[in-house]
DNA sequence: CTCCATTTTCAATCATTCTTGAAAGTTTCA
DNA sequence: TGAAACTTTCAAGAATGATTGAAAATGGAG
């Protein structure tokens, strides 16, 4: 395979595997792009390179840049923006955990707290049977928050070391 | 709240969540449906207390069954077929995460090796980055599928407690 | 085997999300 | 300050994914 036509194939790849986990299938190909070019690259670049237009081009990298996976640069004498994304891989992966966590974990953590308050006697089967229900969800999707704190703090090899030694 | 309005949000809510992580939201209501649900239902009670055609309704419970999170019952003297959930979280988590891992991680981790073979220079500088980008990626995806191997073996205590020891 | 209750399929339709592109907004600098 | 270079916005249209519902298939009982 030609280089050239990895890096197409790793785009696209990359867009597919974000669709499949509730990531805009554009905005997953731009930081694939972002990620395998050595060079900054401006929106025009982007543009060009998956064929979409000014305005989407510009937003998911607005949004790219909302989860802390890509940067602005400034190039001396050019007044366009270029873009860089971080290429540490670990350092990706904590990132998205971390945004995901803000935006989806904690939200549902809040409104799993709501769902306990409800009016029913407590020795009425079916109340309790949901409200235990609620509660172990609430219990398991803690623990995975703050399982997820400690992979945001983590080093790498500590993380999957920890993870590891479960299996001996 | 009425404990009738807290099951109907929190069916909601569960589809809400798979909304955002790439899952059809009818499914994930339906899932929260049999979660919630005392009693095993049949297609007719998923069409009615969900408003979806029976179409719908029959697509989801079967792939529901598919991801084995739910299972069929037969009441004696009734040929219609009954659902019920797997209600234990943790074993639902696992199901999940194992699934997941076998339609994305694996496939994906199979695809990143194809880009490995490619045909220039190996001190082509290009090159020599975007196979590096590409193995950092095989590297850590490898090491999370990993993870999530350990995550189906282990106890919940286990594995979290694991992780709980990170922070210290 | 036939009937009938039940489940499955799938082409058409509908809903949601994404994308476009041109207009408006902003910044830089001569 | 004016004008060019560049970025952002957003309403309309396109694409994608979900849902419907009726027809076909299935399978158990008599």
């Amino acid at each position: 395979m030609k280089l050239s036509e990895a890096k197409e194939q790793f785009t696209k790849l990359w867009g597919a595997l974000g669709s499949s986990w509730g990531i805009n299938r554009t905005m997953a190909q731009v930081h694939a792009l972002l990620l395998i070019s050595p060079e900054p690259l401006s929106t025009e670049d982007v543009m060009e390179q998956l064929s979409v237009s000014r305005g989407n081009a510009n937003m998911n990298l607005r949004d790219l840049m909302n989860w802390n996976l890509i940067y602005k640069e400034h190039k001396a004498g050019d007044r366009k923006e270029y873009f860089k994304a971080e290429k540490d891989i670990w350092e990706v992966a904590k990132r998205i955990a971390k945004e995901r966590k803000r935006r989806e974990i904690q939200p549902l953590i809040a409104s799993l707290n709501l769902l306990t308050d409800i009016d029913e006697d407590k020795r009425n089967t079916e109340a309790k049977d949901f409200l235990e229900m609620v509660n172990n969800i609430h219990t398991v999707v803690t623990k995975m928050d703050s399982a997820v704190d400690t992979l945001i703090k983590a080093e790498e090899h500590k993380f999957f070391g920890a993870i590891v030694k479960l299996l001996k």
